[in-house]
DNA sequence: TAACATTGTGGGTAGTTGTGGGTAATTTTC
DNA sequence: GAAAATTACCCACAACTACCCACAATGTTA
């Protein structure tokens, strides 16, 4: 079992069923740490996708928010758009959470579903918008990359 | 017993299985540290080939990643890129570890393979593929070599 | 050289996982 | 307050995966 708790990573091809559920894979589930008590705190993603904190993790978001200032016009606007749409949800026996259908129609869901690990959260997705997104993403200037490189080694 | 933990030097040709295994060469297993816990993180690699990580080397790059921001698109594309592919795995008692048939595919792996050590990681490559890379890399410009030179001894 | 240990490869079995659906409890609506 | 709709909880099952044992070939030791 994995040391790195609460750490996903990889891409998981699932399905929604007709009431709206979506498994957690099980490679993401065991690397929960004991103290989430199996609840994710769901939200819109910045793209158009869900994403999914494990609980401990968006704890750690709720911190960086309170260390925001209400006198700035665009703190208020970050922290109104990063909690606006969140809940908190436990996942059933199964391992699966329920989406809203506000949610399913933000991230265009269909039966079909992308389910990525991002490290620290979760993003679900329907596969065709990714491939989109990712399309758009080959357009980002290269100079972005290589200053972003200076900063961090991969 | 090697007194370089986690270094990997040499070229293995090995087979994989019906079932998508692969042996670990007995002697890059020798000199994984302990705290890898026969635990490797597998993915694309960028070249056409698979990429082994011992978990220790890939918990450096985890590392970096959480020190990004969600905010910035740039900074979502380069997490999504580097972790999608990716997932941890354990040998088993063998020493083998699966492979997932979209690596397979992605890799053009057939049933001999070869397995590299890269130093950090290891690479499992289509022999033919990996012929066909080595002619190109011929084609690299002297130049190029002289200017690694100034930065690198070897 | 002979006995032994290790390594690479093959395959069987039991448990886990993803998915579907049913029933009871709860909430919402008129 | 009763009916309708929604949600929470449970069971079921096929497909897949992890785990175990087996064995031949190679390398190592006495």
């Amino acid at each position: 079992m994995s040391r790195n708790k609460n750490t996903f990573i990889g891409e998981y091809a699932y399905s929604i069923d007709a009431k709206g559920r979506i498994n957690i894979p099980a490679k993401f589930r065991q690397v929960l740490s004991e103290d989430n008590e199996k609840t994710f705190v769901i939200t819109r993603g910045l793209d158009p996708c869900v994403w999914l904190y494990p609980q401990v993790e968006w704890d750690k978001i709720e911190a960086e928010l309170r260390g925001l200032s209400s006198l700035s016009a665009l703190h208020r606007t970050v922290v109104r758009n990063a909690v606006r749409y969140a809940f908190s949800t436990q996942y059933d026996k199964q391992g699966r959470i329920q989406i809203t259908p506000s949610l399913i129609d933000y991230s265009h869901l269909d039966k079909s579903i992308l389910i990525l690990g991002m490290v620290n959260k979760i993003e679900v997705w329907n596969p065709d918008i990714l491939d989109n997104v990712d399309k758009q993403s080959r357009a980002i200037d290269p100079a972005k990359y290589e200053e972003l490189a200076e900063k961090i080694k991969l």
